[in-house]
DNA sequence: GTTTGATTTGAACGGGTGTTCAGTTAAGTC
DNA sequence: GACTTAACTGAACACCCGTTCAAATCAAAC
C-alpha cells in the first residue's frame, strides 16, 4: 500500500503533533522516538517528515505555538489602565487559567528548553522574557505608586511565576478544588507577598 | 590492555556518579548514554557496571542518595523547639542554602522524576513528601496558633516550595545578590505570604 | 616473588535511532 | 475516464543504544 484511504494533511498534521505533544510531556523529548509518535497516529515514522522538516522543529514549533497563544491571549488584557493592584489580581487570575488548561503545553514549555538547539532556545526565550515582563512591569508600578512592598522586583517576579507554575505539579480537573479556589487561594498569598 | 594503572574503585566508583550527575543534569537521563558517561572518566562503556547494575539504578541512587542527604541535614534542625514563625523561618533559610549549593542534584531530582521506574519513583516519592511535610507541620502549627493566615495548609507547602525551589533557575555563584540577600529576601516574602 | 583478587578492555550482542526515497495508491481536477 | 497531485508505505542507510563477558593486566597479600 501506499497513501491510505481518508488521508487528508489537514487531518494527519494536527494528529501528529497531539501525539507529539503527548508523548513529549509523558516520557520527555529525548525519550520519545519517531516511530512512536508515528505508532500513536497510525502511521509509518516517514510520514512524519511531510509535516516537520526533523524532531528537533516538531519540539521547537509546539513550544513556539504555545508562546504564541500564551502572548497573544495574555495582550487581549489591557492591564495598563487597570490600577496596580487589580492588574496583579488579573495576571495571576489568568496566569494560573491558562496554564491549567494546557497541561501538557506547559510541562514542555518548562522541561524541554534544554533540549532546544541554540537557536530556537533563544527565539523561545524571548517569548518568555516577554511575558515575564509584563508581570515585573506590574509589579514596579505598584512599587513605585506606594501599593507594593517588594524588596526586588525581578525576583519577585520569578519567585510568583515560580509559585504560580506549580500549580501543575499537583492539580488535577475533578479535585478537591475548583478553578476559582486555586485561583482565590493563590491570589491570597501573592496579594501578601508582595504587601498589599 | 585490561586493567589500567592506578585505577581503584574508591576513585572511579565516585568519578562515575560526579559525571553521570553532571551529564544527566546538562542533558537529562533519556539523552546521556552509557558511552558518554565512561568518556567523560576516561573508561570503557562496559567498566560502569562495576559500579551500578544498569542505567536505571545510577540514576535512582543519585537521587535517593540526594534525597537522603536533603532529609538528614534537616534533620539536624530542632523545628519542633522554635516557635512557628522561627521555625518556618528557618525551614526557608535552610531550604535556599541547601538547594543553592547543590543545582545539579536538585535539578535532576525535579526533572527526572518520570525517568524512574515505578518502585523507584515511588520510594523517592516518599522521600519527597516526607520533606515536605515537614514545612506542612509548620504552616498548621502556626495556622493553629493564629500567628499564620492561610487558606489551605497543603496547598501554600507546595507554593513556598515551588517558589523557593525556583531559585535554582536563576541563582549564578558570583551573581548580583550574595546568598544571605537571597534568603532574606524569600523570606519576607514567604512570611507576607503567609500572613506573618 | 608468587599467587590471588580487583579492575578494565575490547569486542560482540540484538535491537533501536533519525532520516531518506523510490514506488504505490488514493484524492482531486478537468 | 484520463491525468495530476497529495499522502503514505516499506525498505534501506549509517549509526548509536544498554548490556555482557572472556581475556588481559594491575594492585595487594603473603
Amino acid at each position: 500500500m501506499a497513501r491510505t484511504q481518508g488521508s487528508h494533511s489537514d487531518i494527519t498534521g494536527p494528529r501528529i503533533r497531539a501525539a507529539a505533544r503527548a508523548l513529549f510531556a509523558r516520557h520527555g523529548y529525548a525519550a520519545v522516538s519517531m516511530r512512536q509518535i508515528a505508532g500513536e497516529v497510525g502511521v509509518q515514522a516517514g510520514a512524519l517528515y511531510n509535516y516537520t522538516s526533523d524532531k528537533q522543529s516538531l519540539l521547537a514549533e509546539l513550544m513556539r505555538e504555545h508562546m504564541d497563544d500564551l502572548l497573544a491571549a495574555r495582550a487581549e488584557v489591557k492591564s495598563g489602565q487597570l490600577a496596580p493592584l487589580d492588574a496583579l489580581e488579573g495576571f495571576v487570575r489568568f496566569h494560573i487559567g491558562f496554564h491549567i488548561e494546557r497541561p501538557d503545553e506547559v510541562f514542555i514549555a518548562y522541561m524541554e528548553l534544554r533540549a532546544l538547539e541554540p537557536a530556537n532556545f533563544a527565539e523561545i526565550e524571548a517569548l518568555r522574557r516577554q511575558y515575564e515582563d509584563e508581570l515585573e512591569g506590574i509589579l514596579r508600578r505598584g512599587a513605585e505608586a506606594g501599593v507594593f512592598e517588594i524588596e526586588d522586583a525581578k525576583i519577585t517576579t520569578l519567585a510568583v511565576i515560580a509559585m504560580l507554575t506549580g500549580v501543575n505539579t499537583w492539580y488535577r480537573k475533578g479535585g478537591r478544588l475548583s478553578l476559582e479556589e486555586v485561583e482565590a487561594i493563590y491570589w491570597g498569598m501573592v496579594r501578601r507577598a508582595v504587601g498589599a
